[in-house]
This record gives C-alpha cells, structure tokens and sequence, in this order.
DNA sequence: CCTACCGATCGGTAGG
DNA sequence: CCTACCGATCGGTAGG
C-alpha cells in the first residue's frame, strides 16, 4: 500500500501486510461476517490455509486490520498535524484534511461501522487510550487560544469537531447513494462555517 | 411491539410481524451476514422453513426490516411533526426528540450502518424518495422563517440539521464505549446549540 | 407452518 | 505456505 510495503521487509513480513491490506478490503466491503478467509487469501496471493501462520484467526486478523486502518488513527493524528497561522485556520485545515481522506477511501468510514456493529466497539477502548490524550492536550490549548462560548468544554469541543467531520462524510454518502446530486450538497466548508460559526463567541 | 401488534390481526400478519421484529434485532446485532435465518426463526417462534411463507428470502426479509425501522423513516416525520412556537425551538425540539429515541434503542443507528455497508444503501433512494420532498418543504418554511445565514441553502441547513443528530448520537456511543464517563460527553443540547448558534444570524 | 433434507460454504486444522 | 480435509452451519426447498 505504502511505498514501503515492499521495501526492507522479509518475505513474511510482506504476506502479512498483503493478508492486513486484502483483510481490509473484505472487511470494509462485506462486512467482519461476510468476509470470508478465502477470499482475503486468494486477495493476498496465499491459499486459505496460509492465513494461520500470520494470525491464529479472523478476530486477531480483524483486530489487526482496525490496529492499521480505523478512522480515529487518522482522525486525531491529522487534527494535530494540522497548520495554520491561527488556532481556527488550523481546526478548518485539519476537518478539511480528514475529509478528503475519508472520502477518498470510502472503507474507513465502513471500519468504524462494522467494527461498531459486528465487534460491539471492542476495540475502541484501546485506540481510544493511546490516542486521546494528545488530542484532548491539543484541543485544551486551542480552547484556550481562541474564544469559544463560555459552555463549550475541551472535551466538548473535540467531541463536536469529530462529530461535524464525521457528519459530513456521513450525510454526504448517504444523501448522494439516496439520488441527491452532489453539486447541491453542504461540503466540508460548509459544515466547518457552521461548526465554527457555532463555537465560537460573536465578534 | 406496539399494542396494535396483536389485535385486529390474523395469525399469518402476526406471524409476519413477529419475523420483522425478531429479523430486527437479529440484523441490528449482528449485521446481514451474522444474522442467520435460523435464529431469526427462533425470536419470532417458529421453525426456518416457515419464514419461506412471509418472505421469499434473506434480501426481503431484510428489506422489510429497513422499510419498519430504519432512522429515516424516524428522523423526518419527527423533524416535521416537532412543536414550538418559534422555528427555532422546533429546531430544537425535533432534535432532542430524535436523539432520545436513537439512544432510547441502539438498533436504530445500528440498521443505518448494517444497510449502507452490507446493501451498500441499495435501499435508500426509496427511503429518500418518499420521505425528503416534506422534509425538504418544510425545512424550505424554516429557513425563510428564521434569520439563517445567507450562505446555508435549505438543502444544507437539512443537510446539517440531519448531521448534527447523528453526530450527537454517534459521538456520543462511541466514545461511552471507548471508555469516557458519561457526564463529560456532550449531549444534544450542547450539539444543538453550537449548530443553531452555528447557522443563525448574529444578533 | 413443520419435518427432513439439499448443496454450498464457512472457519479452522493436520501433515508435510 | 500448500494440499487435503474436518465438522458445523449456512440459505433455501420438497412434500405434506
């Protein structure tokens, strides 16, 4: 997938990468149950048999591909890489990033779903642990740095950001799949006017 | 499920409900592929080959389901049907009632993520067909009501009406089951003021 | 609507 | 990592 998925690595090394990145393709396109091991075999070039000398089965196959794909691995990531001049500029660079992302990938937002549904969120106890302290640091000092309505908390503040870009990804897929024609539809811009416009104090 | 359910019915609609509901829960917990027909049977108290009788497979079964259950057939007719003597209260008003409801029973967000990933939304260019021309109406009576600001057309101030709800409910899910105490999630209130502060006018 | 059953496919394993 | 295979379970059907 990366450049480096064929680079410096064994042999082994690279069926596994190719058994994560057919996994999740599967995964995201048929769902954890509709996935079957063969198909994310023959996708990685190996017979299904093979797949057991990389993972003892599908779970930790599955819990593998969520490790290296889901959403919030990239979500919280790119809203502290995020540049800009002001502390606004930089949350509506940072929404605008993860945006394009998702949309250019649909199955990112398809992991967070199955993994939800199918796996009941086991998994985001974990990725939560190890990427919500920086991100709610981060989001602490942009609190601090612009002014935002007085009953908005820090907590609150990245709890709304994730959820406008996840709303905007969302309601753009749907309402294009339902027949609405895209030039119609609120983009990331939109959605981040209103989120901004929402949280922060009046001029 | 409702009272209706097992008066003025024959056994054979009752019979046809009992699968809706029993094909329901199965799906939301599950999703398609992990819900099996057997099990389905079982919750509506009758043995697989019976379902045969309703239904003539798995795909109608589940179309069913979607057609009795799925968000937006919630989500519109409340949004209409909210009360408030201010348009924006009804704003308000609609989105609380909503997000009650999807938090109230977890398969109804459920069901929208089961249909878009393992039907790929087949089903919702029906569903939105019905349901957005009132919606669109009467968000279109709204928008003209209130001072919104002059960017957002009616189709996005539905658009991230819908968003917002969703973004609330989702949000808040996930991140109880990432492990957050529950007092520190923002709820619909808060969601709902940074959106209408969001898309009105300044004062 | 039940009993009994079909072929197909599933996740996973043994042995090399 | 492949070949060959296991028992289990799947969606669906025939016949009554």
């Amino acid at each position: 997938m990366t450049q480096s998925t064929n680079d410096q690595l064994t042999k082994g090394e690279r069926t596994r990468q190719a058994l994560l990145d057919a996994g999740y393709q599967q995964f995201v396109l048929r769902g954890f149950h509709g996935a079957s091991m063969r198909a994310i075999a023959q996708g990685a070039g190996i017979t299904p048999g093979g797949i057991y000398n990389h993972f003892s089965g599908k779970d930790e196959l599955f819990a593998g591909v969520v490790l290296a794909h889901h959403p919030l691995t990239r979500i919280f990531p790119q809203l502290i890489a995020a540049q800009g001049t002001r502390a606004e500029e930089r949350l509506r660079n940072a929404a605008h990033a993860i945006v394009t992302e998702m949309e250019a990938d649909e199955g990112l937002l398809n992991l967070f779903f199955v993994e939800m549904i199918e796996c009941q969120g086991a998994h985001l106890a974990l990725l939560a642990e190890t990427l919500m302290p920086k991100a709610l640091a981060y989001i602490t000092e942009i609190h601090g740095a612009v002014g935002i309505r007085p009953e908005i908390t820090p907590f609150a503040l990245l709890q709304t950001f994730v959820g406008t870009v996840l709303a905007t990804v969302f309601t753009r897929r749907f309402l294009a799949t339902g027949g609405a024609s895209s030039d119609m539809l609120a983009g990331s811009e939109e959605f981040v006017n209103v989120y901004l416009h929402g949280i922060l104090l009046d001029e």
